[in-house]
DNA sequence: GTCTATATCTAGATAGAC
DNA sequence: GTCTATCTAGATATAGAC
């Protein structure tokens, strides 16, 4: 890698700061309810420079923005995965963590690759594509943990399946309840589920 | 009830005509990728017929859809819970619905509330609040049921949230990644998960 | 690489005849 | 209740000077 990406706006290239600002719009009102001025306006980049880097138009735009999206939460699964030997508990407090990231956002900040994307399977097939990559990455992450702490191979992978698609659902039932008790619910019920396999985790 | 639903578009009224066809085509291509105008022209009323029956505007047709999809995901849910006494055994066989009804559109009709009230958080409080309402009516069907299967009642309500998030996920993943896996495997581990609590179904 | 100006189109919404 | 015409504002995208 070359470009080492700087975490805070103002001392970021001209093209990342379009990024991030278009993920985190797209994050908050959608793809579809993003414009591409509000994104330059924000960015404090010029139309031509929108369309300098990004000659695909809003579609390139928001493909990137997915694919930022994925970087940040590969990293934050990362991160919580490898400070706690035991996979379930690392999952407790992922959701507690969420749980708290959608609180102090007044419940705005959902995950950024699924407000992109629903609502343009039909006519946005690169933004899609990054999408099922996203989740695809993620849950390799979540598997290779589970297989590190003891899982069969398959299992493991079928596990994973069901915790990203759980903390999805239940970051987005936080969301629309505007409270933490579905992402609460889904940390604890998944700790149990991997205990069921018998780990050592009590819930 | 004054009004019964007609189930087919042609015979509808109306007014009905509309909602159906708002809550299809933002379940395709969300609120903001919606127009009113397409939506006027694909239920075969006018523009001014639409503004009739929604003095509202764009925010009240996407409330009405909101709630139409709660109501037909609530009929659902209860059609597959009053069919098998097992929760567990009824949730599978939900799941395996979901994802033929997802392979028949092509992937295309994910949940219509999630994919109307994603990226709507900001501008229309009335169109996250219906979804709230269906998220907690969907909820408690499914605690219903598994406090008629035995669970105490605050297990059951625990359960009902990750049950709804977790198929609310699950059918998101099945549609990013256009497979019936991610739905598949949250059946069989949601039927786990309630076989943990001491039930008799072995998956 | 950055900027301004603009072309083209469609959005949501309204007015008023019938 | 239904229809057509229209208003205003905003969208995406492009052109070309600097």
């Amino acid at each position: 890698m070359k470009t080492k990406a700087p975490h805070d706006l103002e001392t970021a290239g001209t093209r990342e700061r379009i990024v991030r600002t278009a993920s985190r719009l797209m994050q908050r009102q959608g793809y579809e309810g993003t414009g591409i001025k509000q994104i330059s306006r924000e960015a404090g980049a010029t139309l031509g420079s929108v369309y300098h880097f990004f000659p695909g138009g809003k579609q390139e735009l928001g493909t990137a923005a997915v694919r930022l999206g994925d970087e940040e939460f590969t990293e934050l699964l990362r991160e919580f995965l490898d400070a706690e030997p035991d996979p379930a508990k690392a999952l407790v407090a992922l959701t507690a963590s969420l749980a708290q990231g959608l609180r102090e956002s007044d419940w705005l900040d959902g995950c950024p690759v699924t407000s992109t994307v629903v609502g343009t399977a039909a006519g946005a097939p690169g933004i899609q594509q990054a999408a099922a990559e996203a989740f695809a990455r993620w849950r390799a992450v979540v598997a290779g943990k589970l297989v590190a702490a003891g899982f069969a191979e398959a299992d493991a992978e079928d596990l994973a399946h069901t915790v990203i698609a759980t903390l999805e659902g239940a970051e987005l039932a936080s969301q629309v309840a505007r409270s933490e008790t579905p992402l609460e619910a889904a940390g604890r019920h998944l700790a149990r589920l991997i205990a069921s396999y018998g780990g050592s985790v009590r819930t």
